[in-house]
DNA sequence: TTGTACGCGTTATCAA
DNA sequence: TTGATAACGCGTACAA
């Protein structure tokens, strides 16, 4: 019995097929692509030799030729990368990988680090892509919405810059924190707070406003704010500020639930009990929400499908297909023990 | 005042810095490889024209010639996908990404959705990507090494099967392990609980053994001994089990902070008190360490480190050029308010 | 030290 | 409906 000759199985190519199927190239080509004028029983003899040989074109050169890279490039801003401990990058990816398997686009991402923007940004339009996705805190970074001329890009939530102009993937923010806010007013909640994000990023702005619109509608005070950076021990600080004042408070509402986890912290500390004395109200249902005890009253927030709408809208985008240039994602309230 | 003519700028080719430059097609290819003999004055005109008209070699043009695709791919089986709230995954991507961008190696990431392990399969066999990644909790996923001897692979931990041939980074979660348990044992801890992972996955049998290894040298009993699946619940439920023996417990080293995370449910649902009554130990140092009251001592685990490690031997690898088959990653201790 | 010429694997054009 | 053949942009023997 004779050896396999083993080692790196040679790569198949398009002519291999051909040769085995008894046709040309073109052949060839034309049933990978499924182009329609073959005769059927070429078409056969084709995927049999295709299978047989285990072929798959080769990207590479399929690009050369098509000028298009039949690739998106996911960019994740250093400054994103540092606050790591958010659940919502992850999620974003995963949406958007998953969506594009069932393309044939494939995903690759870059870290933009300040230190080689240059290199970045010919990476981008030296034609290796046909498509960016940016998943930022601060979203709309300067520096992308530079490319919008040259490149289709799809943004996660509106950008504060180039709004007009973009495509993004956005949540209600506004609205969604108004109604979980009115959760706590229509329970009777006479003193209710907010732990409000950065005001320099849509999320921050939009969920305080929402929070706004709710105080307003039920005749409460405005004067309970407190900010945080959405991270948890922001969420902690702010808590003690506002119950440092003095004044009653029995609800707030934290715009993310790092924060609101953050808030357990305050509450507790100073042996107030959540919900009987002060409930918490927080955004995202995230890994946090359910963390903590009790278990958080929260928005919940489909980050993954935020995440496959991007790449959706991009992919339609680079088509040259007809899009929304902003989608709207729903969110739901999650009633759990903390309100 | 004439307009630009505006629209898509063409994408600059060699050929077009070659005319600029004055030199031929191969003397530019040449000064942008660095090939050493090239006369000076040229390498400087090249060098100008290169940067007046923002050259980026095409990199499908340039896989074809060289028959390399410049590409590595990252794996996420969907199982890990699915349980996404860890921070693990994040963390290691982050990684590969940052160290990837100093190379000229693209990172491509893939879902292996079950859906389609053959679309999977061909993409990577098919000369698409030079090298694979694979991040998994189960790690060494039978799907993959099988890929073993076709392209070059480097695991996230040390694969269940196939440990002997494959190369991969791990960190010593026995070590560490039994260092943290020794913490608890030298503080005059005399009933050490522990939380162990799934015993199907290495770092829920190694970190297991570290703690074996204390309890055995402090002379202390094994039987308190109960598992969850690293989530945070399952440690809620572990923690309770072990209460729920009636017998005294002073000490508990749960095999990540999730798990620790949730036992201080637990614990303190019945009054108990951290660590004054039973004193808490974490292992990873995630986002819950400092998420919880009191703040959770725990071992310090460089995920990202981990993932960078993972990218520089693929590289190497790809390169051949030598490389350890098994790299660790170092731990601390992080002593913070639990114990 | 430089340039010419060929080939990488695929698709597109055109003639048959 | 098919098959030659010419690109696509680049690297690299080989010759000069």
């Amino acid at each position: 019995m004779m050896h396999d000759a083993r080692g790196p199985r040679p790569i198949p190519t398009l002519e291999m097929v051909a040769e085995l199927a008894g046709v040309s190239r073109a052949t060839v080509s034309r049933v990978v692509n499924e182009s329609p004028r073959v005769k059927p029983e070429h078409v056969q003899a084709v995927k049999k030799a295709v299978h047989a040989l285990d072929y798959t074109p080769n990207r590479a050169a399929r690009s050369l030729v098509k000028r298009r890279a039949n690739a998106v490039t996911l960019i994740v801003p250093e400054s994103t990368s540092k606050v790591f401990a958010d659940p919502f990058f992850a999620s974003v990816v995963q949406g958007i990988a998953r969506y594009l398997t069932t393309t044939d686009y494939t995903l690759n991402m870059v870290i933009s680090s300040e230190s080689t923007p240059e290199k970045t940004r010919s990476f981008l339009l030296g034609g290796n892509v046909d498509g960016v996705l940016v998943v930022s805190h601060h979203s709309g970074d300067r520096t992308w919405t530079q490319l919008l001329g040259s490149l289709p890009m799809v943004f996660a939530g509106r950008p504060l810059t180039g709004g007009e102009e973009s495509y993004y993937v956005e949540t209600d923010n506004e609205q969604a924190a108004y109604g979980i806010s009115r959760l706590l007013t229509e329970s009777g909640r006479k003193h209710v707070a907010t732990i409000a994000g950065p005001q320099d990023m849509p999320p921050g702005v939009d969920r305080r406003a929402g929070w706004l619109t709710a105080m307003r509608e039920a005749g409460l005070g405005e004067e309970l704010q407190e900010y945080g950076d959405f991270s948890l021990l922001s969420g902690t600080a702010a808590m003690n500020r506002l119950l440092d004042r003095g004044v009653p408070i029995d609800a707030v509402f934290a715009a993310n639930d790092q924060m609101a986890a953050g808030a357990y912290t305050a509450i507790k500390n100073r042996g107030l009990r959540i919900p009987q004395d002060i409930a918490v109200a927080g955004f995202d249902d995230d890994s946090f929400a359910t963390a903590v005890t009790p278990p958080l009253t929260t928005v919940h927030h489909p980050i993954e499908e935020l995440g496959e709408k991007m790449a959706r809208t991009l992919v339609k985008l680079i088509e040259g297909k007809a899009t929304e240039r902003v989608t709207q994602i729903s969110t739901s309230l999650v009633i759990r023990e903390s309100v």
